[in-house]
DNA sequence: TCCTGTAAATTACAAATGTAATCCGTGCAA
DNA sequence: TTGCACGGATTACATTTGTAATTTACAGGA
């Protein structure tokens, strides 16, 4: 009964963050905050907008002319799913040697070696509370 | 002067898996080899091994009457490529919130959490090293 | 009132992908 | 010797994706 998520392109991916971050937008919203990060057209964009609609991914209310839309699938979900089915293809599922990989190769930040620590004191204190 | 890696489908990955595990391999062999966790018909095998010379991940030479194929691009260098992209994607890039999602959902393994510590560690060392 | 600028809906079209089937040549079994 | 089984090459075909243009409908300004 897992992952009946839509499958959201790697473009599409732009137009669902944007939409996270600003929790509703019209599309010349959404049009506006890409045309930071991207050179489409906003034809283009209101393409993404109605195939995320189509799937399920997105949804709207009337606003006036135009409409008003709204995540329709969480943020996090999505970017579990995606990990999963990332870690999946690449490393069967394992997320050790991706780990391993950015140690050998990637300089981490102190950010990210921040939460590393965090992510293994709160393990290991998991596991304390479990085993005794 | 980055990434000209070809770009390796979903399907194409788990072939590529495959011969960087046997090094090197005639089609039956792969196709043996992925008869155990696909129920691809062997013509489709054939098809991402033709698809993958064509786009240079593969290279081969003839044994008989048939070809032994051999990876033509190096296995870590496509995790590294695949990982960022996954992450420019689905993170902007970044990957302490692929780790936040994973610490507050997933349970890491003890060899995970293994891995997280010496990538800390190696982290601080080299640091250290550094600043002094 | 009529024109025009926009928004959404529909249509376009090539490349990539999943998933094969058909064609062609040949070494091997009968 | 002959036909077939199997390998590679070529072809097939629907779907998804990137990237838009065209069409339709209407609201607001001239």
């Amino acid at each position: 009964m897992s992952s009946q998520f839509p499958k959201i392109s790697d473009a599409e991916w732009s137009v669902m963050r944007v939409i996270w971050d600003l929790e509703e937008a019209t599309s010349a919203e959404i049009v506006e905050a890409l045309s930071a990060d991207t050179d489409w057209k906003p034809r283009t964009i209101r393409t993404l907008i109605g195939r995320l609609v189509k799937k399920g991914a997105l949804e709207y209310t009337e606003q006036g002319r135009e409409y008003l839309y709204r995540p329709a699938i969480e943020e996090k979900l999505c970017e579990i799913e995606a990990s999963k089915s990332f870690l999946d293809r690449v490393f069967q599922g394992r997320l050790t040697p991706f780990l391993a990989n950015f140690a050998d190769t990637q300089t981490c930040s102190d950010e990210e070696i921040a939460e590393l620590k965090r992510i293994v004191e709160m393990h290991e204190e998991r596991k304390g509370n479990q085993e005794k």
